[in-house]
DNA sequence: TTTTCATATGAGACCGGTCTCAATTGTGGA
DNA sequence: TCCACAATTGAGACCGGTCTCATATGAAAA
C-alpha cells in the first residue's frame, strides 16, 4: 500500500565499498570536509559517479542540525504584494543555496501558529513571518531559531524587521487628497477588527494597518477634518459582504468624495464598485491606493498609488535573516523602506 | 561562528526517561504507532508536555523515507498565473498535511534541473513541475519519485498531467477575431525560440506555446488567411527589447488589426504599447489575451480574455500527485481542463 | 639514526527518530 | 492445572550522513 518502490538509494557506504576505502574517507570527499589525498579523492569521485551517488540532504541535516532551508509564512501568496515579496526572498535565498518552504496563513493566527509549528518541526534554519496579529505573538516569542518580520513590525519583538514607512505614506497620500479640497475622505481596508474600533488605534492588531490609519487620521487632523475615525471601513476584502459594504458606502448620502485604499485588491474592488454605481473618477470621487499593482496604470483614468518597494522588502528581510543564519549577532535591525507616491489621474478637486 | 545556541532539543529519550519507560515505548505513543497501555500513554504524554517535547520531523523522515513535503517548480511565482496555481496547490497540500517547497526556474532549463536536484536531495515525496522546455526532459525522466506536470504536457513523459485545452482556446479566440473580419492577426508570446521558427511547430519547446500557436494557425487557415506563421512574434516578455519589438510591430505598415496575446503579462505590455502609439482599442486594433488577470476587466475598454481555471489547475495536479503518494497506481492521467472565453469590449470589426 | 609532527585513513559513536524481535505478563480454553 | 495466545514493554539495530579519536605513514628535524 505504501511501498511504492523503496528506491534503494546509493549511500556513502556504497561509494566507499566501490572505491575500496573506508566509509569515513568516502564521506570526507563527498562531504567536502577533512583532508584526503588526491589519489583517494579521485577514486572516490569516480566511484560516486559510476554509482550515480546523490547525497541525502535529510541525513546531512540530521547530524549538522542545519537544514539549509528557511520557512516563509505570508498572508496569501495569491496577493500580488506577497508574491512579489516572496520572489524577492527566494531570489536572495537561492543565491545563498538556501531554499524556501512556503506557507499561507490566510491572515489567521491559528493557521499561522500551525504553519510555524510544522516549519519548525522540519528544522528550518530560520523563519520569515508576516504576523497576522500583533496582539497574539506568544508563539513568535518562543521561536528558538532566527526570525525576521516582513512588512509588519512588532514593537514587543526585538527581531530583524523590514517594513515600509506606512504612516508617512498614508499621511502624504491623505495630504494630496485634502489639498485637493476633499473633506469627506474614507479609508478602506480589508483588515478586520476584533471588537469595536471607536478611534482606539491600539485596538488594531496589525502594525501596517494601524500605522496607515494613524497617518490617515493625522492627515485629516492637519486639515482640520473632524471625526476621521468614523470614515474608516474595515473588512472590505474580496467577499460578497465587502462588495455590499462598498455599494452602501458609495450610495449613501454621506458618500465620501475621496477614498484611500489599503491595498490593491481592495482598490480593485472599489474601482469596480465605483463604476457600477455610475460614479466617475476623479470627477465624482478621487481614489488613491497602496501598492502599484499592474492594473493601476492601465485604467481610465490611471490610479494614483503609493508605490512600495515590495521586491526590495522581500530581498531585505531575506538578507537580514541569512546574515543572522551565518552567525551575525548584531542587535536586531528595523529597516524602514521609503515609499514614493506616483501621481496619476485619479485625484481631482472636490466638488464641495 | 556557527554555534548560535545549539538548541538542546528535547528528544524521545528525554521523554522516556522522564516518564520512566523505555525509549521504544515513549516513541510508540509519541509517534502514534504500535500498542501501548492507557496508563503508560498518559504518563508519556504528561512527560512530553512537561518537557515541551517537539518531534524532529527530519529524524522521522530519515527512517520512514517519507518527508511529508512536495516540491513545486514553476517558471515565475511573480506571474499571477503561477501564484494562483501555487495557491491551489498549497491549499490542497495543507489539507493533506503536506507542505510545499517552492522553487523558481525562471523558465531556464538549467535552473530547473538544479532546482529538481536540490528538491530531490531534500527527499521530497513528490514533484510538481512546469517544464520549461519539452526538448530537454532527460532530467525529468530519471526522477524516481512521483511526478506531475502542471500546465504543460510532455507526450514522451507518461505522468499525471493537468493542462488546459490551449489549442482549442486559441482556435476559438482566433475565430472571434476572423469572424469580426480581421485578416492581419498577430500572435504575441513571451516564449523564446531556440533557433528559427519558419512555421515548424515541432521546433517549439513548450507544449502550451505550441498548442496555442497550432490553434491560432488553424483558426487562420479556416478563414483562408495565408502565412499566419509569419505573424507569430516570440520573445515579447517584459524587457526593453520586447518593448521595442512591440513598438516596431505596432508602427509598421503591415500593422496587425488584431492581436492574440499568450499571457496577461505580455498583454499588459501590449496594452501599454498600443496606447503609447496612440492607437485605440478596438477601433484601431483588437486584442484578446490568455488569462483573466485582474486588470483586464477594468481597462477602457475591458479586454476579452480566455479564462483558464488556474486555481483548479493547481488544485488538480496537487490532488493527482497526492493520490499517487498514497499509493495509487492507476495509469497516469492527463486531465485537460476547459477554458471559457469572456467576451468584453476589446474586439471590434476590422477596418479593412 | 631516532624523534617529531603533520597528513591520511579507518573504526565507530552519534543525531533523533522508527521498527523488529524477543521477553514478560495476563487470560481463557482444554 | 497447564498451555496457547494476545497484549505490553524493552533492547537494540537501523536510516545516511558527520565527526571525533586513534592509528599508520612518511618526511623533516635533531
Amino acid at each position: 500500500m505504501k511501498r511504492p518502490s523503496k528506491a534503494p538509494s546509493v549511500t556513502v557506504s556504497d561509494v566507499a565499498r566501490e572505491a575500496k576505502v573506508s566509509k569515513a574517507t568516502a564521506a570526507r570527499v563527498l562531504g567536502g570536509y577533512g583532508t584526503v589525498s588526491e589519489m583517494v579523492r579521485a577514486a572516490v569521485l569516480e566511484a560516486a559517479r559510476a554509482l550515480d551517488y546523490r547525497p541525502n540532504e535529510l541525513a546531512r541535516s540530521m547530524t549538522t542540525g542545519r537544514s539549509g532551508s528557511i520557512g516563509v509564512v505570508v498572508g496569501d501568496i495569491e496577493n500580488p504584494f506577497f508574491s512579489l515579496a516572496v520572489r524577492g526572498i527566494s531570489d536572495v535565498a537561492r543565491l545563498s543555496g538556501i531554499n524556501v518552504i512556503l506557507a499561507n496563513s490566510g491572515e489567521d493566527v491559528e493557521a499561522e501558529k500551525n504553519a510555524i509549528r510544522v516549519l519548525l518541526a522540519k528544522q528550518v534554519d530560520g523563519l520569515i513571518v508576516t504576523p497576522a496579529q500583533s496582539s497574539e505573538i506568544a508563539h513568535l516569542k518562543e521561536i528558538a531559531c532566527p526570525l525576521a518580520l516582513l512588512d509588519r513590525a512588532l514593537p514587543e519583538l526585538a527581531v530583524d524587521t523590514v517594513t515600509v514607512d506606512d504612516r508617512n505614506a498614508a499621511l502624504r497620500a491623505t495630504r494630496i487628497l485634502t489639498e485637493a479640497g476633499h473633506r469627506r475622505i474614507a479609508y478602506v481596508t480589508a483588515a478586520v477588527l476584533s471588537g469595536d474600533f471607536r478611534g482606539a488605534a491600539s485596538r488594531i492588531n496589525t502594525s501596517t494597518v494601524r500605522e496607515r490609519i494613524l497617518g490617515f487620521i493625522e492627515g485629516c487632523r492637519e486639515a482640520d477634518i473632524e471625526g476621521a475615525e468614523r470614515n474608516i471601513h474595515f473588512g472590505s476584502g474580496r467577499s460578497e459582504s465587502a462588495h455590499a459594504l462598498m455599494q452602501r458606502l458609495l450610495k449613501s448620502a454621506e458618500r465620501p468624495t475621496a477614498i484611500l485604499a489599503s491595498d490593491s485588491v481592495v482598490a480593485l474592488e472599489l474601482f469596480k464598485a465605483i463604476r457600477e454605481c455610475g460614479l466617475r473618477i476623479p470627477q465624482d470621487i478621487s481614489l488613491i491606493t497602496f501598492h502599484d499593482a499592474d492594473w493601476t496604470s492601465v485604467t481610465t483614468p490611471p490610479i494614483t498609488v503609493i508605490d512600495q518597494p515590495v521586491y526590495a522588502l522581500g530581498k531585505s528581510v531575506a538578507e537580514l535573516l541569512i546574515r543572522r543564519l551565518k552567525g551575525d549577532d548584531r542587535p536586531p535591525e528595523r529597516i524602514v523602506l521609503p515609499t514614493t507616491i506616483i501621481e496619476r489621474m485619479s485625484v481631482g478637486p472636490s466638488e464641495a
